[in-house]
DNA sequence: GTGATGTC
DNA sequence: GACATCACT
């Protein structure tokens, strides 16, 4: 689709912290770590977070730097795991395992010629969330007694189910997705500098005079994870002929058009397989000393890479008082 | 991935 | 308006 294409139909502002006050966010916990993982691994040298046995768990200094954001401005986080892949994107994975192993034949490439500065960009885009990373993230985020749930499928797609069932407030990812997931509230840039931005999903659909069917539909037009998208057609088109066809068989219909497992790619979206089975407590106790023993200890990670971050938690939770994540 | 820029 | 490319993260 070219992210760009949906974030310019979606209805966006600006929000600052202090208004997500005591607020909760389900988290798309692959996305996020993600980010927190690539951010590590360029600004942070390796020995930082390598064990001796040679296993990298950069993960553990990006998600224990990630977290005081949350606690800071008084945001609860429920990170939420993927479960299983999508049997239709298993194209897109093999696709991607391809551009992978592309990748890191050209890593090898400018270790060889000592181009310092194409391994760090190739470093970052090369990192993968490992069995190791997904089970010492969540075992910190136990630790650190922060909520964990478990998708069925997509994370992102459980998050906003949570949100449309008011367990939470709203989903957090920076992918626009969301909005095709029916997520009523996407906090994005909950990773960078500055506010956050907010993604409103109704906002949207009224802003164009669609429904719901008809924003997946114009963005099957445009193209998904799922497939390739129709030649010439961008937001402006997409949102033309889902509003004068009515839906995405008569759009595709007068462009005499055909999008493969069309059906099947609206109800990952519209009915997408998400669970109403898992525990939730938010309440938030963590155990700081365990926690860092953990990370410092048994990984061997850097104490002055993480000795901040612990501080900063400590802080936030207790200046917040305990009492206040019951 | 995102924004800017240029071409059709 | 769509899309390719590039620089930067």
């Amino acid at each position: 689709m070219g992210n760009a294409d949906l974030r310019s139909l979606a209805s966006l502002e600006d929000v600052p912290f202090e208004e997500l006050s005591d607020s909760v966010v389900a988290v798309d916990a692959h996305n996020w770590l993600y980010r927190y993982l690539t951010t590590t691994v360029r600004f942070t040298s390796d020995e930082k977070y390598t064990t001796s046995d040679g296993t990298e768990v950069a993960n553990l200094i990006g998600v224990v730097q990630g977290l005081p954001k949350f606690f800071e401005h008084d945001l609860t986080p429920v990170f939420v795991f993927d479960g299983g892949v999508t049997e239709l994107k298993d194209d897109e994975v093999e696709q991607r395992r391809e551009a992978r192993e592309a990748r890191e034949e050209k890593l090898e490439a400018a270790r060889e010629r000592g181009d310092s500065k194409a391994v760090a960009r190739l470093d970052s885009q090369t990192q993968r969330l490992t069995d190791t990373i997904l089970t010492t993230t969540r075992e910190v985020l136990r630790l650190l007694d922060v909520p964990v749930v478990d998708a069925p499928a997509e994370g992102e797609a459980q998050a906003a189910h949570m949100a449309r069932q008011n367990v939470v407030d709203y989903v957090g990812t920076e992918d626009y997705d969301a909005l095709l997931l029916g997520a009523p509230l996407t906090l994005r840039q909950l990773t960078s500098s500055g506010d956050p931005e907010l993604m409103d999903f109704q906002a949207t659909l009224d802003h164009h005079g669609i429904t719901w069917e008809q924003l997946v539909d114009a963005a099957i037009l445009m193209g998904t994870d799922f497939n390739p998208g129709i030649d010439g057609v961008g937001p402006k088109t997409a949102i033309k002929l889902v509003k004068e066809h009515g839906d995405l068989w008569g759009a595709l219909d007068a462009r005499d058009a055909h999008v493969e497992h069309g059906d099947r790619i609206r109800e990952l979206f519209l009915d997408p397989a998400v669970t109403d089975d898992y525990d939730l407590d938010l309440a938030v106790n963590p155990d700081l000393d365990a926690a860092r023993e953990y990370v410092t200890g048994e990984w061997e990670v850097d104490e002055g890479e993480v000795a901040r971050a612990f501080e900063h938690i400590e802080a936030s939770v207790v200046q917040t008082g305990l009492d206040d994540w019951a």
